[in-house]
RNA sequence: GGCCCCGUGGUGUAGCGGACUAACAUGCCACCCUGUCACGGUGGAGAUCGGGGGUUCGAAUCCCCCCGGGGUCGCCA
């Protein structure tokens, strides 16, 4: 090694020691006579002073060092004079006096600051990225992301899983999202397809016999870019044989429940996790991924504005919607302004619109609230008790503002769920440094695509109906429920996963019903078939993003920020600048001619 | 494919029709400085405003197209 310690492990213990210390300079202070260099390497900060009276040596190469120079230096390990150590660096009570000094390599400037946490366009982040990840905050990302891999292995190994690859190359099938396609060299017209997920191969594996497995597994899906979402991503993905749905929930409860208390013990997560139905959390919150660190529950006022004069109201009852809202706390005194804000977000979703209702502009209990007070298009239609009535279903109090939709059940629920997101958001609602995590089960196993009326799966194909759903496979398929359960974190989907269909008649008539051929099955999913015919175990399993975890741990907004190397919104590597044409050759050898674009 | 935001010295921002000979901070370069730690001081270099076209007497500023980055709807079993 070129080091003997690292910069970050040096302390007073170390002091009147030796040492041999290599990294980047952080930072340079020159007083003329005495120069100062914050030495970085990835454990942290040291400062070196280099005295002329020591080394004048030394002296002379440190005024030639500039940031992110490569430097080796050895001295001793020194207390600070008396008053002058710096209590903000963990190595601040000591200092190396440099006897010896030699550049290793020096650095241009860089094209932005990496001794500070600032913001930078995020392109030239992703060109320079190995500059990038040399900062802090993104160090503190790789590392905390390798723990969290590290914990989950070391978890599922005590609880008797194995890990076992999966192949990269795999097949193209119709379902899901689009796949990235790769030719094949050895057959002419034929192409592999990297895996969405190793969803069939697990199963395969249940049938095997492996009984517990897992995989941190990469999967590839060729869709638009959202923050939370890259074409190529990382899975803890995982089966079970034998089980029953609350085995894997436990399961999973005890590995995210102690892998926030390992990776941050200052901000646990609340257990035991609550398990909502799909038809309660789309009830309550509009969503079936809620984020559960504040409240504001969706209200129904269905009864209550039966009762009304309001004609919105009536004719909405009388088409069988229903009348929906929430409270937003404080939010009384909202300007026209703001209200038509809100009012564009919920029409956005399809509502008719937003009927807001201001109670009073002052704090206090609503014993107090008169008709007068309250500033609403629906109030000279309303009586006090009946606003009263709607106020204390919401919980809400003098100077907060209801927001109310009218309309069809799943829109309404829909618009109030964005709603609650986003005063959430902006009254800034959710406790920091809180994981709520929760449970999503009972999901409808199917769902209708509305342009042509065909059945498709709400999860996967591969999903269970529960058993006492499966005589409405063939009435009524909407209210058949499936055995597929999802795990949400502060509003984002964190796992999804099911108990699976595991004999070869079932899955044959649910593919029936999603309206795949005969021709389509065997081609498609022919082997699987035919593996459930010899002996496959029940089984079922879930599949976790990693990626989304750990940008939650990291309080991070983007996963990009916990990838070492992610792509670009349009799905391109800056500093590869990949995709990229290749030779005529190399198509040739793939058999391959490129259309002729418009 | 749609909608929205952004693009000004190396970096981050200001400027949003004439006073811009483009400002500020930081970084960079030089010199001074022996206890600083976002060291300090003095001086200096550095952008024709993402690219192209248009409107105008005049464009960083208004319009159109393109490129790049980001957010989002669709899409993501």
């Amino acid at each position: 090694m070129l080091k003997s310690h690292s910069c970050g492990e040096l302390n007073k213990k170390y002091a009147g020691k030796k040492v041999t210390l290599a990294g980047w300079v952080d930072r340079r202070r020159d007083h003329g006579r005495l120069i100062f260099i914050d030495l970085r390497d990835r454990e942290g900060i040291v400062q070196v002073a280099f005295n002329p009276e020591v080394s004048d040596q030394c002296h002379k190469t440190a005024n030639e060092l500039r940031n992110e120079y490569v430097v080796r230096v050895s001295g001793e390990v020194t207390f600070r004079p008396p008053g002058t150590e710096n209590p903000k660096l963990a190595t601040g009570d000591i200092e190396i006096i440099a006897q010896d000094v030699e550049i290793l390599n020096p650095s241009e400037t860089p094209p932005f600051y990496i001794n500070e946490d600032i913001e930078v366009e995020e392109g030239l982040r992703l060109k320079y990225r190995y500059l990038d990840l040399r900062r802090a905050r993104m160090q503190a990302n790789l590392l905390l992301r390798h723990r969290v891999v590290k914990f989950i292995r070391n978890f599922l190994e005590a609880k008797g899983f194995i890990e076992i690859e999966t192949p990269i190359l795999i097949k193209s099938t119709p379902e899901g999202a689009r796949d990235y396609l790769v030719p094949s060299r050895r057959h002419a017209g034929r192409f592999y397809a990297l895996p969405q997920s190793p969803q069939q191969l697990k199963q395969l594996l249940m049938v095997a016999g492996v009984e517990k497995y897992f995989q941190i597994a990469r999967c590839f899906r060729d869709e638009d870019t959202r923050a939370d979402r890259q074409p190529e991503f990382t899975q803890l993905d995982l089966e079970m044989s034998f089980i029953e749905q609350d085995d894997i929930l436990d399961l999973f409860e005890g590995l995210f429940t102690s892998m926030v208390e390992t990776a941050k013990p200052e901000g646990p997560a609340i257990k035991p996790f609550p398990r909502l139905t799909y038809a309660d959390a789309m009830e309550r919150y509009g969503t079936d991924k809620p984020d559960l660190r504040f409240g504001l529950e969706i209200g129904d006022l269905t009864d209550i504005a039966a009762q009304s004069d309001f004609s919105i109201f009536r004719s909405v009852v009388d088409k069988g919607g229903k009348i929906k809202g929430i409270c937003a706390p404080g939010c009384a005194t909202y300007t026209r302004k703001q209200l038509d804000e809100l009012n564009r977000v919920v029409r956005e979703l399809g509502a008719e619109g937003l009927i807001t209702m201001a109670l009073g502009t002052t704090t206090g209990s609503l014993d107090n609230l008169t008709l007068d007070m309250v500033r609403s298009v629906a109030a000279k239609f309303l009586s006090l008790g009946q606003i009263k009535e709607m106020a204390e279903r919401l919980g809400a109090e003098m100077g907060d503002q209801l927001l109310i939709i009218a309309g069809k059940p799943e829109i309404v629920n829909v618009a109030l769920g964005e709603l609650r997101g986003e005063m959430g958001h902006r009254l800034k609602l959710a406790k920091p440094n809180l994981f709520a995590f929760t449970f999503i089960v009972n999901f409808p196993l199917l769902k209708r695509d509305e342009a042509t009326g065909q059945w498709g799966p709400m999860h996967h194909p591969f999903t269970a109906p529960r058993d006492e759903d499966v005589p409405l496979l063939d009435t009524t398929p909407e209210k058949v429920r499936g055995k597929h359960y999802d795990m949400v974190c502060n509003g984002y989907e964190i796992a999804g996963g099911s108990l699976r269909i595991y004999t070869s008649h079932l899955q044959r008539k649910i593919f029936k019903l999603l309206g795949y051929s005969d021709e389509e099955v065997k081609e498609n999913f022919g082997h699987l078939l035919e593996a459930f015919d010899y002996g496959a175990p029940p089984h079922g399993g879930v599949a976790a993003g990693i990626d989304r975890m750990v940008m939650i741990l990291a309080g991070e907004e983007t996963i990009r920020e916990v990838i070492a190397f992610p792509k670009s919104q349009t799905a391109t590597d800056l500093i590869f600048n990949a995709p990229s044409p290749v030779t005529e050759e190399q198509l040739a050898e793939l058999h391959l001619r490129l259309r002729e674009e418009l």
